[in-house]
DNA sequence: TATGAATGAGCCTTCATTCAT
DNA sequence: GATGAATGAAGGCTCATTCAT
């Protein structure tokens, strides 16, 4: 059995509290210079520990970059495990909707990363990363497509896969618009600063019903 | 009348050939490496001009970047240009959505940009820059519905704000899906080899007419 | 009486067995990375011992070199020691010859220790260990030479002064051909594949009697 | 005809002067340090010239050291060209001799660097250098004996590789006791103060005649 | 005593920018 | 105007050494 972690084994025995802080010290620096931009002396000086610390937990800025990925991506499993409860079809939609908005802004950081990892060339690695995230949630939507066709809540003429697709770009309009602020902005553009979050995720459920329904 | 350029003025009297090398490797530099990562001397160098005159035609890194950015969101103006001529509602979003995958595919470099551009926190003005093309296709959206619904070609009662970003999304998930590697293969993943472009533009249409349609 | 030892008095009181693995891990390291590239922490952990440990035994990593110095230099005295029981002349030569092969191969590590030692500016501490071995050496070939020339058993006029570095730069170049690889290669670019030690050392011989002897 | 320098090609184009105190600055650095220890902040620094020129000049630490290694070792060739002249054997032994003195007393650094080279590790290239240099030495030595041997100088029936090495150890030896501060005291403790590099190199011509002579 | 995590000065290298020619 | 050599601040990373446990 292979270490494949990207932090060497001292990282696992210090104390939550520092490991908090590093995390959020390098989520936040990644988040907002980008991986190239950003800087470890930063990383480790905001997270109040030496760089020497922080090479003694990562063996480079990839791997840091890499584990604070890997962990930042482990973060939005929650919102499918949030979802586990079996509920009617578009009851379930609306919760990930809600469940989006409020995960993206607790965890802005984590959203801006995973934004600059799809968006850049960064590290092959890195994106294999965010995939590995990609299959559980595209598994997660054919289930439940699939589970709403049988049980007639759906039309059944829908294309699986496309209608998966449908909805992830959905979840992932609404994660760029509470996590990103070029979005969240073109947003208000666009709908005016009067539509509440509700609204918006009402107004997105107006659209998947006029989809899914016969 | 202040000169809002981001170019130095001796740029606007080279020779077009010699501009246009230096726009295309500029835009190749920026959009496969980064802002941060990219570099000037490279791009210099591979545009066939001298350090020293990248630096007479633009004041810094920043600045380049600005002005690339600013031409590359321009292309995309002709999007619209092509629209122009007066048709349907289901008949012009379509001709958006062939457009869009073809101006993606041939201006690949741009639409990384572009994306870059907007999830990372780089320069407040280039963030402005893509604002400024929001604004045409905003209004172009909403011009368009707007017309729609007194034509009668779609439901009166959709909200216009709303409708736009909707429009805007699925044009924007063309957009990546048919530049960025990520979403190209997060596309295939969800529907396979074997959905063409036609077909996925078919896929979308049918989402737009059962929205829009009463 | 002060204490002129490199290492602290704990060192003396530890295992046989851990002594010797910090001697063969340090002998190594240094000798196969030169002083400056060896690294304290490799050592002590190949010698499976803490870095704590290592610097409670060596005040600092220059100390640690010259007790690894003066251990691997007085290692050399043994040579001396095998020749002590009284013999002619040429016979005691060629046996020194042969015992400098033998001591050389077998402690590879040190003898490139001795040939860094010397020949970088390393430590002055350290070319004056060196310098001690030396002396030893130095009287052992002068009452030599002068036991032969009361013997008859070699010309009087020879120059002992001379003759006694001439015979240990023949040594020295048998030591360097016997453990560092250049000096290896470089003896049998000259004299072929086929030149046994014997052969060698008989060339010697004859270089020695041609001088020697009246 | 590819490009087998370790310096960039714009080291080729600045003045005689900067190219002569970057050479004697990193000669001097590396000759006294060694490789490792070495700065090249240091080095860029005693030449007068920014670090910054220095890695215009030269791609890495280890370039900046083969380009100096290479033409260091370049030098000694000199030696062999000073003694194309024919002249008879002890007569052309002898003049090898004082100009090994020679050149060794005036490139203390260069034959520093040489023993540095040969003893550590190093750099494989590195290495390769030196051998490419003992390669002509070897020629010389080999094509001096066999002419002595069939102009009757020498006896006939010495084996001359082996012969060959001996000469070269001479030198080595020589070079040695001129340039490195351990040999000349190790030198001098064998034969006094008194003893003249003339005095020296008749020593080493009575041990040759006595070797070659029949 | 032993441990090994922590420290931080220091080194190699990059690259945006300047400026003499 | 064009050139490209020169500059030097800044960043990733190493490792001798310390010290709390």
């Amino acid at each position: 059995m292979e270490n494949k972690n990207f932090h060497k084994d001292v990282f696992e025995r210090i104390s939550d509290d520092k490991r908090g802080r590093i995390f959020g010290s390098a989520m936040k620096e990644f988040a907002s210079e980008g991986y190239f931009a950003a800087n470890i002396n930063t990383i480790a000086s905001n997270a109040d520990i030496s760089i020497g610390a922080m090479y003694t937990y990562f063996p480079s800025k990839e791997n840091l970059f890499l584990a604070i990925s890997e962990y930042g991506i482990g973060i939005f499993h929650e919102i499918l495990a949030d979802l586990k409860a079996p509920a009617g079809f578009f009851e379930t939609v609306e919760r990930l909707f809600h469940l989006t908005v409020r995960y993206a802004r607790r965890n802005v950081d984590i959203s801006r990363m995973y934004l600059e990892l799809t968006t850049q060339q960064l590290l092959d690695l890195a994106a294999r990363l965010a995939e590995k995230m990609e299959i559980d949630f595209r598994e997660f939507y054919t289930a439940l497509l699939k589970g709403a066709v049988e049980k007639g809540e759906i039309r059944a003429d829908v294309n699986i896969g496309f209608a998966a697709k449908f909805l992830d770009d959905l979840v992932l309009s609404l994660q760029l618009e509470n996590s990103v602020y070029y979005y969240e902005s073109r947003l208000r553009q666009y709908v005016g600063e009067d539509m509440s979050d509700t609204d918006i995720i009402a107004g997105l459920m107006d659209v998947v019903r006029r989809y899914f329904l016969p």
